[in-house]
DNA sequence: CGAACCATTGACCACCTTCAATGCGAGTGG
DNA sequence: CCACTCGCATTGAAGGTGGTCAATGGTTCG
């Protein structure tokens, strides 16, 4: 078993944890209801809903992006995770919404009342099993992100980003070297557990050492697609 | 709505999400089924499971702690939280565990393979939701702990996490202000994104400001909540 | 064209890490 | 019973990574 060879800590090796994105996918059956449910866009910088808001509806992105994100009283910000087309937002313990999601552009949502979703649950007796999955990937993401803002130094942490970037963008048929940030540099950094100022940096240094291109500061061109996955494994 | 007043980020004041333990309660059933459950017994050090070991069994802490982590290529190592008496282990997408728990001292444990875990599932066709809104509080807790990590100064998360044990403490009916830490200094560090010096020398800055008492390295003594608090929550 | 916002770059510095030595407590064997 | 050892915790000194403060540059939008 292998228990026994982890007598020790800090002797293992496994394929390092990736930075993932939560893929949100939603089960069958709500899936049906979510295509007619009406659409509800929201403007840049606008939030779907806040913490501490009671939880009345599940939304499922349609286009945009959407932020999610806690903070201190004093206003500093962790962001959690964003949420592309495709993914769900709204899920969580019974009650209030435990975090902020505001757009980060001009986005749409369809968005089902809890009452429908709960109404799905009594028909489907799998569905609770489906939300539970949908929650374990979350928790991952959420874990691999604690091990990235915990443990990896900066250029790690943007490598790891950029990476977890051009994967979710070849999983939706993209060139995987092609890179399209709909945030900005600040949600970049507070996501990542930096400041904008070494983000921007970090950008500088990839692009002087020819691993990434540049064109705009939300547009990244991967080069050396090997060298930026050694940085993001610990090339510091 | 709230919304209109979050139009800008930054601006929001809620109370401060604090460090919190996901208390991994079983729901009906379940517990009936793991009370009559096999009892493991593990050593300290030893681990009960590993990341990428099958999942085989689900969990309950009888005695003892498990502490559950993450591991980097090269040794650096996340603590993701730790598990204590009544809490579930082994929950998460089917598949493998995504990581490590091992124990930090001799523990005793329940387990329950886990086909009966899916027998209890199809009997009761709310348990599913139950597992649901389980793993909804051990995402709030990683997001708790990511805004810890990536956004505390060193002093904020050594005081947040005190107070994080002295209040789970309190809720099994401890003193809230005598704290026994089952877990080292190194275990302590690698959950909160920091080394063992560094929290050694918190530890110490907070005896020297008369905030705690250190009998010894496993044993805190709460002199003064209020201002334990305030560090926990802004203080630098 | 001007304004506002965001990104970049530079200089300085603080916090935390790293490296190293010492201290302390528990367990073991002489 | 004491000496020895091992693991863990504490403390000190030095250095580096990333933060802070500040100025400049670029882009978008009115």
């Amino acid at each position: 078993m292998l228990s026994q060879a982890l007598a020790s800590s800090h002797s293992i090796t496994r394929p390092t944890p990736r930075l993932r994105e939560g893929d949100r996918a939603a089960p069958y059956g709500l899936d049906e209801h979510l295509s007619r449910a009406p659409m509800r866009g929201v403007e840049a910088k606008e939030h779907v809903f806040a913490e501490g808001d009671s939880r009345s509806h599940l939304y499922r992105v349609e286009t945009g992006a959407i932020c999610l994100y806690k903070v201190l009283p004093d206003g500093r910000r962790q962001v959690l995770g964003f949420a592309y087309p495709g993914d769900l937002l709204g899920l969580g313990a019974l009650g209030e919404h435990q975090f902020n999601a505001q757009a980060t552009k001009p986005s749409r949502l369809r968005s089902l009342p809890w009452s429908t979703v709960q109404h799905v649950a009594r028909q489907d007796p799998a569905f609770g099993i489906k939300l539970y999955e949908v929650m374990s990937q979350e928790l991952a993401a959420a874990h691999d992100l604690l091990l990235t803002t915990g443990q990896r130094t900066a250029t790690e942490r943007v490598a790891a980003f950029l990476l977890a970037m051009a994967r979710r963008g070849e999983r939706k048929g993209e060139d995987a070297t092609t890179i399209n940030l709909p945030m900005t540099r600040s949600d970049i950094g507070d996501f990542l557990g930096l400041t904008i100022e070494t983000v921007s940096r970090t950008f500088t240094k990839l692009r002087q050492l020819h691993i990434i291109d540049l064109a705009q500061s939300t547009h990244v061109h991967i080069r050396d697609m090997e060298a930026l996955e050694g940085l993001a494994e610990g090339g510091r």
